[in-house]
This record gives structure tokens, sequence and C-alpha cells, in this order.
RNA sequence: CGGUGAUUAGCGCAGCUUGGUAGCGCACUUGGUUUGGGUCCAAGGGGUCGCAAGUUCGAAUCUUGCAUCACCGACCA
């Protein structure tokens, strides 16, 4: 490829709406440009590397047996019906009609189109197990799309669906599965870790998100120091303190100051301090919204997903109004505590352990010191409902919990029979018994493992491809080729050679000032940069500097060709 | 969905307070200059100032509404 007749569109300046540092350096360099809040256009360079990993994705997925297909991302509304989710997705789901009036989606994920398709086409216990996966754009409508590639709302992604007879067949190729994940991810060259996930909307079993550490990650990753445990924090399981709880010691006294000010005036620790939040249980037909109380440790956080699967609370989450917190409690929601609360009240295990805390005493103004559980608040129900947090005991029963952020570039499931139970999709056994068919889904962001190796790879002077995506494997600079017929022929003549050789190379034949060349091909990371000067042509010599470690060496021209072997 | 802010040339921004001929840097075109790390000089092209309505002799500037984009929040101790 020659530069002159190439669209290389670097930027010299970083546009201002990008905030993370992948973003900014997939528009400075001509990856992507923005077209709508959360949608891309690929420009060649970022569709080389799209292509890249692309491949790689798909080579993994053969080699695990996996046979690749192709859905459409329109689906008709009444397949969304009958797997039920067309009530359980929510917004996010983009809903649109055609000329008929009929309903169709954007496919968010392709589950029920799959499962459609293998009711139709697979009839006996003889054709399993099947795995078939395909790399196919998938449309979101995030409530806030961010960081570009990162979490647009159109995004290539890579899903594969398993389908057997029983459990058993459907471990084993989950671990078929994590075992080709982590070839994907060692072979595209990034720090990378599996953690134990939370299986969300999609339901079923053991589930597994591949992770990509980095610290402007979404997520938050809780790893023991002492094991291999590692599981997103949504997941970890906050283990009960050690112990007894303590025995009552002090009587309960109301202080006329609210918590928050009680905190602050007195030097309180949060350790010795609940909070409380009012959130709508589970909705049943015929009955009053009920209210049901989450009592956390001062200093711990709530967390969402663990709440949302206990069966009493409603899903998604939802917060009670100011409007119900007045009614139940009589005061203003930062004056709640458990006490004489006439709600059913879940305690956090940590919180459950303390005695003698502090509490608002469900009075504007007031709260009480000095309570205990047994004594003043009767039976209580007791969960793990908060975030694991720095210095726990990990859950693995070995060493402390240590917290790092990551990208989510992968998730495995085992989905169970959900969709094939709903799209009844089964296969005659052995003994002629039609039998529903067990699953397992296998995702990967493919868009935004782009974003993700540049949050991994870069320096001030730009992206630094891990070498099996980069977009070019070798660029040729030469110096002040329009005056020197000698630097031009050299360069074409390596050119023509690393062409032949078929090597992808990027050969800058503008007529450009060398700061120039060299600060695109360093924004852009190509890992390899061939030097052609006058400086060096005597000794038949060639510059070669190497864009990840920066060293630079001479090598003789006829000698070029070894770097490539 | 809530809060905040932005919207003026392809990109980054100034001008708005105090209404009166629309500017700067980068990029682009042409000529010259320079040539191993984003040269320098000169000339030039490009904007219904997000949209709509209002106030006014006159609106980028004041008022109102709308749209789009971005950031923050959705943990209420």
């Amino acid at each position: 490829m020659r530069t002159s007749q190439y669209l290389l569109s670097t930027l010299k300046e970083t546009p201002a709406s990008a905030e993370v540092i992948s973003h900014q350096l997939m528009l400075r360099a001509g990856l992507v440009r923005n077209l709508a809040s959360g949608l891309y256009t690929w420009l060649p360079t970022g569709l080389k590397v799209l292509r890249k990993v692309e491949n790689i994705v798909r080579e993994e997925m053969e080699r695990a047996n996996a046979i690749e297909v192709l859905m459409p991302m329109v689906q008709p509304a009444d397949l969304w019906e009958e797997s039920g989710r067309w009530e359980d997705y929510g917004p996010e789901l983009l809903r649109l009609k055609d000329r008929h009036n009929r309903a169709f989606v954007l496919g968010p994920t392709h589950e029920e189109v799959i499962t459609k398709l293998v009711a139709n086409e697979i009839n006996s216990y003889k054709q399993l197990p099947l795995s078939v996966f395909q790399i196919q754009t998938k449309f979101r409508d995030e409530i806030r799309p961010r960081f570009g590639i990162m979490r647009g709302r159109e995004f290539l992604m890579k899903d594969a669906y398993s389908f057997h007879l029983g459990e058993e067949c459907l471990k084993k190729t989950y671990q078929k599965m994590f075992d080709a994940y982590c070839r994907i991810f060692d072979r595209l060259g990034l720090d990378y870790r599996p953690v134990i996930a939370d299986t969300g909307s999609i339901g079923g079993e053991a589930s597994h998100e591949f992770h990509v550490l980095a610290d402007s990650g979404e997520d938050e990753i809780a790893f023991s120091d002492n094991s291999d445990f590692a599981a997103n924090v949504e997941k970890a399981e906050a283990l009960a303190p050690q112990g007894e709880r303590a025995e009552p010691t002090q009587e309960i006294s109301t202080v006329e100051l609210k918590l928050e000010r009680l905190i602050k005036t007195s030097n309180l620790d949060l350790k010795t301090t609940v909070k409380t939040l009012l959130v709508l249980g589970t909705a049943t037909e015929g009955e009053p919204e009920k209210i049901i109380a989450l009592v956390l440790r001062g200093d711990h956080q709530l967390n969402e997903v663990k709440v949302e699967n206990l069966s009493a609370i409603a899903s998604p989450l939802t917060f009670a109004t100011d409007e119900q917190v007045s009614a139940i409690a009589n005061c203003h929601s930062t004056s709640l505590g458990p006490k004489g609360l006439a709600v059913d009240v879940i305690v956090d295990r940590s919180a459950a352990h303390l005695s003698d805390f502090v509490c608002g005493a469900n009075v504007n103004g007031q709260s009480y010191t000095g309570v205990n559980w047994q004594r003043d608040c009767g039976e209580i129900n007791i969960q793990d409902i908060r975030n694991i947090v720095t210095g726990d005991p990990s859950p693995c029963g070995s060493g402390n919990i240590i917290i790092k952020r990551g990208i989510e570039v992968g998730h495995i499931f085992q989905l169970g029979d959900k969709y094939a139970q709903a799209m009844n999709c089964g296969v005659l056994t052995e003994n002629g018994k039609n039998q529903i068919l067990t699953m397992g889904c296998y995702g990967i962001g493919v868009s935004r493992i782009v974003a993700a190796a540049i949050e991994q790879n870069h320096d001030k002077y730009g992206i630094k491809w891990p070498a099996a995506i980069a977009p070019f494997q070798v660029a040729i600079v030469p110096m002040n080729m329009a005056k020197s017929a000698r630097v031009k022929e050299t360069a074409e003549a390596l050119y023509e050679q690393l062409q032949q050789a078929g090597i992808e190379v990027i050969f800058d034949d503008r007529k450009e000032r060398p700061g120039v060349m060299f600060a695109d091909h360093e924004l852009i990371g190509t890992p390899i940069l061939l030097i052609v000067g006058e400086r060096n042509l005597d000794e038949q010599n060639i510059e070669v500097k190497n864009r990840i470690t920066g060293e630079k060496l001479l090598m003789p021209i006829s000698d070029v060709m070894s770097l490539f072997k």
C-alpha cells in the first residue's frame, strides 16, 4: 500500500469529544470516525485491525469444532415474544416496524434465531452435539454510549451457541470453548483474565467473563492474593465475618442529629453504623406494591446484582420514591433505620454481625446509638448483598481480595434449556422420545477488543499494536525521496520485494518531511519502520526501528527479508 | 431517565458581558523555501454562527422553545 493512494486520515489534534485514550488514538490514527452517538465508521486502517481480530477468533472457533453461519441483524418480534424477551429486555432492544406494520427488532444477540434454526434443522440425537458461531453486527440501544468503540450501540460480536442432550456434554463443550478463548486472547497478545461471572439476564448455570486488564475498564474484578481465584465484583461472594456477634453492652439512646451529621461531628467509624435503603419487592398480581428494606454496614456498597437475584426483590432493582419512603417511615430517606420499620428487612452479613451500632431513627433529624439486632429489631433475614472490598477474605478460602479494573471482552455461559424450552427445540433420543436440548452460549466483543488492545498498548506517540493485529507489519519511510534517486530506487525495490513476499507493507511515498512521516507511522503503530536515507546508502545499509521497544539498528539492505522469517 | 455544559470553516477554539462588515491556530490549494523528528515565507479557497420563533432599524451576540453531542449521576449512610 502506498500512502499516496491510501486513506491515512490521521489527526494532529485530539478531538474534544474523546475521553479515554483508546478513543482518542482511534480517531487520531484514522481507525474510526463517529457518525452519531455510539455509531462508528471503520476507516481502512481500523478495518484491517478489526479483520485480523475477527480472523483469529474465527480460526480458533473452527479449531474448537464450531461451524460458521450468518444470521440476520433484523429479527421478527414474534420470535422474541416466544422466548419472553420482548417483555423482559427493556429499552435496550431497538424495536421497529416494516412497511406492512409488522414488528421487528435489531438483534442485540441471537439466541432466539439460532434456537429456532436448530429446532427446525436438527431432529436426531445423532446430530449432536452441535456448535455454531457467527461474526455479526449487533445493536444495543445503550442508555449511555461512551468511550468510543468500547461501548458503542452498534458493535461487532462473535457469538457461538452449542446444543447438547445433557449437562455433561454441555460441560465438555464449555471447557473446550474456555480453552479456545484462552488461545484467542493469547494469540491477540493481551493481558487478560478469565473470571467467574454472574449469569445475568440470560440465565443459566456456570459463567465466565474474560477481561482485559486496564485502569479505564468499566468492571471491577476481585482477585485472591494467594490463589487463582478471580471473580467479577458483581458476583464475588462476601463471606460472613468470623465468630459470633458480640453481646449488647449499650442501651439505645436517641441523638438529635441526622446520621450524616452525627458521623461528621463525632468522628464515628462508618463500620459501626448501618445504612438503610428502601426498594421495591417482587410484584404480585392484585397486591399493592411491596417495599423491602436493605441494610448495609455504613462503609459497604450495595451489590445490585446480588439483590436482584433474591426472589423477594423486584428485578430490575427499583428504589422507593421519596413519597413511598415517607409513607412507610414518616421521614426522609436520610433518617431511615432498621428499628421499628414496618416492612421486611434484609440485612447484609457484615451489618448483621454488628452489635451496639448506630443508625437512623426513622424520625427526621434523629439517630439511635447502641442498637442491637435481636434485642431491638427482632428476627432478621441475613443475606449477602454487598460488594466485596479490598482486604476481604477471598471466597475461595485462601488469601485476601485485591481489586483491579477490567474490560469485558468475552463471556461464556452454560445456558441450560431456557431458550430450547421456549422455542420447543428438541430431538428424538435413542429410545425414540423427544428431548429438549441443553444449550451453551459464548460471546466475544470483536470491535471492543480493538479498543481494549489500545488501552493496554500505547505510549505518548500513539498505538503499539501487538504484532498479531497490527494493520501493517512494516512501514517504509524514505528520507527526502524527491531529491534522491538512490533513496527512491532503494525504497521502491524494497516495497516490491516485501509485497512479493506477501508482507503487509505500507510505503510512505508522500512528499512530506521526515518528522511528519515518523509521527504518522508511530501514531498508527506499525511495529517495524524501515528508514531509507542517503546517510546509510553508501554502506548499503538501512535503519530498522522497532516501534514496540524503540530500538534502532542498521542492517544491510540485502538482509531485510530476514526480519520477516 | 435526572443534572451540568457545549454547539461559530474539516479539526481545536476566540468573539457574546456592552447587538452594528465573522476571526485565530491547524488542515486544504498555489508558488517559493527547507529536507533524518510535526520547516519557513507569501497568496488563496472554505462559514445561511445547531434549528425555529421572538425582541430590534439591525441578532453569532438578548429572550423562548426544540434538536444534537459530551460529561457526571442513578448508593438514598
